[in-house]
DNA sequence: ACCTGAACACCGTTCAAGT
DNA sequence: ACCTGAACACCGTTCAAGT
């Protein structure tokens, strides 16, 4: 996925150290972009985002804009991508906080809370996740990062004693991103008493897939 | 919504009982190109889908395209019906063959069995319901069929002795409806074994959200 | 060194001309 | 009565020219 390579040039080695402030000037200027974007998004929706909207919107030319980014698509990448990243600082998290004898119910009830923490703190969620699932090259970073996540959820699991292995504890953690995902975006839609209850029954739910209660014995 | 007038106008009113042959072929062609329109949607994604390569592929030319339908989104729009409509079937056969004595539980089960079948046999349904979720006029289409389910449904469980009602019941019959839609999707696409727990575990969760398992009391 | 916006390519849609 | 495909409008992207 080389839309990618271009954006991460943000680190700063040695040589380019004393153009600093340039750079800091323009990294302030993409975030303001993806900012613009997002809000665009909630606003307009995916179809009505022109890149000459985003532009005038954030105050400077088509032409300039693609200065920063090499197209439309990639705009909306980093966007995701910016999402994504709160949702490894959430992972992040989770794990420091965890404690051994926690145990599975306690523990997929933190998590899954957390993670919908990230869900409602993105301003129109709806949009850019309808956007990750339209456009084929969100759509591959989106899948990327849910093996990503299967990945360390296992791990987790693993650590508070879940009952399953391999590919079965796999299937479990697939599940759980996949009731969370889809639940997440109703409870932020949600009115406050509704949410409330929305999110007991996710955390149920999330717990019991995990747990494999619906099994004979 | 005016793109669908246009789409419903099948109804052989006496005056054009002559026509019906020309009709007749109309329909068809109109079928045709849906067929096309779904099996494109499979093969090249809803971002590469061109009227000129809907045209080409049914075999007409662009012009006569928009003989049949108004718009690109209108050829959507129609196949999205179509899969409603499917849906629709399935709940009047549920409805059909419900016995009072059944028990919710049970009641869920079949619901869900027969719900996932329809998923399964729509070609390029993930494609679809992208489609559905990225284009207004969908979304709002889908949108309307979401409440009319949950009205369909809150009957059904009603009668199947759920202990909710009111806004209550609406809230568990959409978190039901969520479940089955995230689920579904995923199980279509999982292997023979996997797809098998993986419904298991949809049932179960189903069962449970809708009759309120994890409240207290 | 960075910005601008007219110009180009492509796709959805139309309509004058064909049969 | 129905079909065709060149022509038009619009949006993503580029690049010659400006500061």
């Amino acid at each position: 996925m080389d839309v990618t390579k271009k954006l991460k040039e943000n680190g700063n080695t040695p040589t380019e150290a004393r153009r600093m402030p340039i750079q800091a000037r323009a990294k302030k200027r993409h975030e303001h972009i993806l900012d613009i974007t997002a809000e665009l998004l909630a606003k307009v929706g995916v179809d009505e985002l022109t890149t000459i909207l985003i532009a005038k919107s954030a105050g400077i030319s088509v032409g300039s804009l693609y200065h920063y980014f090499p197209n439309k698509i990639a705009i909306l990448y980093a966007l995701a991508q910016r999402w994504l990243d709160e949702i490894n600082i959430a992972l992040d998290d989770i794990d420091a906080s965890t404690e051994d004898s926690e145990g599975l119910e306690a523990f997929t009830h933190r998590c899954t809370e957390r993670v919908l923490e990230v869900y409602r703190r993105q301003q129109g969620i709806l949009h850019l996740v309808q956007a990750m699932f339209s456009i084929p090259e969100l759509h591959t970073l989106d899948e990327e990062h849910d093996a990503y996540m299967i990945k360390r959820f296992t791990h987790m699991f693993a650590d508070q004693g879940i009952e399953a292995k391999g590919k079965e504890l796999e299937r479990r953690a697939r599940v759980y991103l996949e009731i969370v995902h889809a639940l997440s975006l109703l409870i932020v839609e949600q009115s406050g008493s509704q949410a409330a209850r929305t999110t007991q029954d996710l955390k149920f739910m999330a717990y019991s897939a995990l747990a494999g209660y619906h099994k004979p014995q």
